[in-house]
DNA sequence: TTGTAAGCGTTATCAG
DNA sequence: CTGATAACGCTTACAA
């Protein structure tokens, strides 16, 4: 129980320092450190009497764990990597919030980053990441460098891709088929009989997601014999880029127009109303991604709906999972069609 | 290219540890770890051949620095936790983005926390974050428990309060006046002449800046003499709360409504088409925060647009600052009002 | 159930 | 400009 008197400490003054640390809670406690460790690692291994005096002295003290020194110690900290491509998304901020949530209530810290798109500035976020030993790596996607892929398998790290599937996944993965999301719109479209259809897409390039979406609208629409094009803008999607999307198709006029997702179906549907087209009427849009205020439109925007939620509960799992374990490598979250007025 | 033989470390299959340390390049670069450590601090403070030889083996060896040991060692990791409401509102979202990236070009990694406007979540991220030795928390307005302050306190801790002022500040600060926002809305509002009005507001207990754009707006209104009343729901701002609003506004109808942000009143809009109402001649509309859709609706939405990126740029700035320093500890932003068809 | 002791991989000090 | 050395605060075998 000889503890270290710290005021005679020749050293103490060196560098700024914790206040009070794990070994001043032991002492105050009368326990050794490593039982205080232990009791706030797993309390049910201390016994009561012990414990209660260590919960005295941690609140008396108020001592404020280091989860620096611990993630060395244990050489893997509490902290979990999630990489998206934009938080603007309503839907990677949706997926975000929901992870760190629920990531948060097993203690374990959200460390974000934002890609924009590139993959190279991904692979920066990842070394970063790893930097940090972190608990899990989650990524947006399966499309990464060469560099990210070595680097994530030489660390080791728990690694989670999520939003859609590769071929060859790093780690465990969670997403849905955007091909069939595509596939999807045109099936309802045929339904209806509209004919002719256009896909009024953004970021193509870049977003491998919304770019399958494209495909399986097109692959649908020819499967049925019904013709299909392909209109795109190079910036991000958003209301102005759906308006001058329309304005596009409209060149060369068809019956009924899917979306990238939703903000560009709100410009479609607002320069739509500009040209004095009817909705649905005179065309139909269909969107992706059931924002918020898709119910809400002059008619109700006809949609998909991400799981966004299922997705961040199964990443959530899959990080606490860890890399090993026999549970299934892959989850499937499935989407919902929301039929509505607008298609 | 000697590897390093860890075979003979005695401890080496204790845990899992790190594969490439900093002895490794040390060794591999044939200087001492001291000096690799300084390379990647300061690369200009040693002779460029070391530190050619230094990059090289780093290259060859693969090595990946641990941020977690280094923030131990230093006392202080590269770590800044921000925390906002919400991650969904896309204020926040914007502002985190850019502070993000902003950030990361300094090496600091941002740790994302949001307390769904309550301020006992409030208090528990920054317990968790101050366990991270933080380079700085970042906050999101000036209302916290005693708790949290007090923690923030004893940990010396830099802090950065964004997006309002308090009559106490705890660090530095950036933000705006929000009740400035609701004055320049009804001053808007009185100018047209549109006689009496309404705030469309949501969850206003919560969200203090909210509260003070409607109290601005209620306030600015009486002083012209015009009459103003105050309609809310609990929820959070949406458009479909927007839609409610103005049903319960035109219980008792008014000649212009401001609302809480663009979202309401897109919702509000929507609703007034709904109802027949021509905006603005029947009804004007003003929102809050220029969201990307604001410039699209029809008519266009008349709204302020709050400085995001100007905030995130000077949280950046006072985030480098550190607490200490002559820079103002107070950066007033601005705002902008933005004059569209809708009032 | 609790304690002992040996690190974890860096940074900071100080001397050369 | 470079290197030896002592922390940093905690976790984890292992022993008691």
């Amino acid at each position: 129980m000889t503890e270290p008197d710290r005021s005679d400490h020749p050293e103490r003054r060196r560098r700024k320092m914790q206040s009070v640390t794990m070994s001043d809670v032991a002492r105050a406690a009368q326990v050794s450190p490593s039982t205080v460790s232990l009791y706030l690692r797993k309390p049910e291994a201390v016994s009561e009497r012990v414990g209660a005096r260590v919960a005295d002295a941690i609140e008396t003290l108020g001592y404020v764990p280091n989860f620096v020194a611990g993630g060395l110690a244990a050489a893997t900290s509490r902290v979990v990597s999630v990489t998206v491509p934009s938080l603007r998304n309503a839907f990677f901020s949706e997926t975000v919030t929901e992870l760190e949530r629920l990531l948060s209530g097993r203690s374990l810290h959200t460390l974000v980053g934002h890609t924009e798109y590139s993959l190279e500035q991904e692979e920066r976020l990842v070394r970063a990441a790893l930097s940090w030993s972190p608990a899990a790596v989650v990524l947006t996607g399966h499309t990464h460098t060469d560099t990210t892929r070595d680097l994530l398998a030489r660390s080791g790290a728990s690694v989670v891709e999520m939003w859609d599937f590769g071929p060859d996944p790093i780690g465990r993965s969670v997403g849905f088929s955007h091909h069939a999301v595509g596939r999807c719109i045109a099936d309802h479209f045929a339904s209806q009989g509209y004919g002719s259809g256009a896909f009024a897409g953004a970021r193509l390039t870049e977003d491998a997601r919304a770019a399958q979406r494209a495909q399986g609208f097109l692959d649908g629409m020819r499967d049925r014999g019904l013709s299909a094009r392909l209109v795109e803008v190079a910036g991000p999607a958003s209301t102005g880029a759906g308006a001058d999307l329309l304005s596009r198709v409209m060149e060369d006029p068809v019956r009924a127009v899917a979306c990238s997702n939703d903000t560009v179906a709100l410009g479609v549907m607002f320069e739509a109303a500009r040209r004095g087209l009817r909705v649905p009427q005179d065309l139909a849009v269909a969107g992706f991604g059931d924002l918020e205020f898709a119910a809400q439109t002059i008619p109700p925007l006809t949609t998909v709906r991400p799981p966004a939620k299922r997705i961040a509960a199964a990443v959530a799992e899959a990080v606490l999972l860890g890399p090993d374990g026999d549970a299934p490598r892959r989850v499937d979250v499935k989407f919902a069609f929301c039929r509505r007025g607008s298609a």
